[in-house]
DNA sequence: CCAAAAGTGTTAACCCTACACCCATGT
DNA sequence: ACATGGGTGTAGGGTTAACACTTTTGG
């Protein structure tokens, strides 16, 4: 390994020194959100070497008192102007080249926000959204990190409704289904999922799509206006703790 | 936070500079088995300070040319003898000041050995198998780490018959039920048991237990005797790659 | 009036659950 | 003989899966 570290050697360039060997520790997200068509990921692309000009997944490295999901909610902060209404961490990349310049150890977070938040590239940094299925290539290991996120969000649907807070507070059925069918890879009927969810009890009927309404209206479409409902987390966390409720497809 | 970092300070005592702060890195693995009986997990005594005299997780640093996993196999070696069949990392724990000394990242490996290959405890240090309800409040934050990893083998076996690397090669349905029962913390009736599991074609049927047979015979127990089965791990990759296979319970 | 999307109900298959009795074995 | 644990089948309830037509709306 070429990596910089560096015995007996010291002073202003290479001031932190210890007792065993170390490693850097990052924190990534992985940034999902749903704009009712796509699962989108948000990417930035890189100013500098390695890589360089190269869209990878934004994060940074951690602070010294900060722990890993501390520091994956303030790089996301500083990187993009959002805030994470869910961070789950998944797994961690630790393969000692991942990064050519020293040993990294990576944390990646699945942070899911809701899409009115847009992100707002900040000064040097160019961010957008992309199509999970419209990446480019990244940088360093992140293509594999991705991938596995996708895997572990999921999971994470088998086990709680992690999908409601990709969406806006009001929503249709229609965008919930394809929502999870995006997750999940997967087709469903109608009106077996409208059965499904609404047995599920977390479901309030909120009325139909119209001008007085918050949810985003669709204009262009020519189409019935669809029902409107919202999420009622105060009956998930009443289910949540009666039993290992089953929210599967 | 008084880790020992140290700026401009080198020699033989701190050889490790580097530009940025580091942490170091650990990994733990939370090792179980099965005696037929109970769940059990591997702890070894601690022989320094801190927390000199207490139980703790096997593990220990990440070399800087190994990947976390790497490192706990080859603690998990080193440290008891044992060669894990199944090891699968679940989360990071990254608090501040989880080790009073300097700033640790640990992670920690849910590790599923057979139990046939018993802990040799090596020289100094002491190892010994306690049932999952019965560890001794433990080291560091052990406890917690321990408790996050019987959350994850429960969610891990909804997904993949993990629960076979923890049995011998040959078993009985009832020593299979015992252990879901143990893992899940929830009953089943036999019948329905049996029936699932034979649905799902991963078992192979090979006889009744029997001097013959190298199951592990109980003969101080009166009761007719079990039929055995074996895991036919080539249906099972068959079968995975299929669907996603539908394993709970 | 046409195309697009949303709403709606019923039936059959399947799966999970609950349940009781007999058999083989060792003491 | 008895106590322990293992084996076995069936019936009822609930959930899922499959299926087609009508309504609203915008162009």
């Amino acid at each position: 390994m070429a990596h910089s570290v560096f015995k007996y050697r010291t002073g202003e360039a290479y001031p932190y020194c210890y007792k065993y060997p170390q490693v850097a520790l990052t924190a990534d997200c992985v940034v999902f959100s749903y704009d009712g068509k796509d699962l989108l990921v948000l990417l930035i692309k890189r100013g500098q070497e390695p890589f360089k000009d190269r869209w990878a997944l934004p994060g940074g490295f951690v602070n010294p008192d900060e722990t890993a999901e501390q520091g994956a909610r303030r790089e996301l902060l500083e990187e993009t102007g959002l805030e994470a209404s869910h961070l789950e961490q998944f797994k961690v990349f630790s393969t000692p080249d991942r990064d050519p310049r020293q040993r990294v150890v990576t944390v990646p977070f699945i942070a899911l926000v809701n899409h009115k938040s847009v992100a707002g590239g900040d000064d040097a940094a160019e961010a957008r959204w992309f199509p999970v299925d419209k990446v480019p290539p990244l940088a360093f290991d992140h293509d594999q990190i991705l991938s596995e996120a996708r895997t572990a969000l999921r999971r994470s649907l088998y086990f709680s409704p992690v999908s409601f807070t990709l969406l806006p507070p009001q929503f249709t059925m229609p965008q919930l289904q394809r929502l999870y069918e995006i997750i999940l890879g997967r087709k469903f009927d109608r009106r077996n999922f409208a059965r499904k969810m609404n047995s599920l009890g977390v479901l309030d009927f909120q009325g139909i799509e119209s001008a007085g309404n918050d949810v985003v209206e669709r204009k262009d479409v020519p189409s019935r206006k669809p029902s409107i409902f919202s999420f009622n987390r105060v009956k998930w966390s009443r289910m949540k703790d009666e039993s290992d409720t089953n929210f599967e497809f």
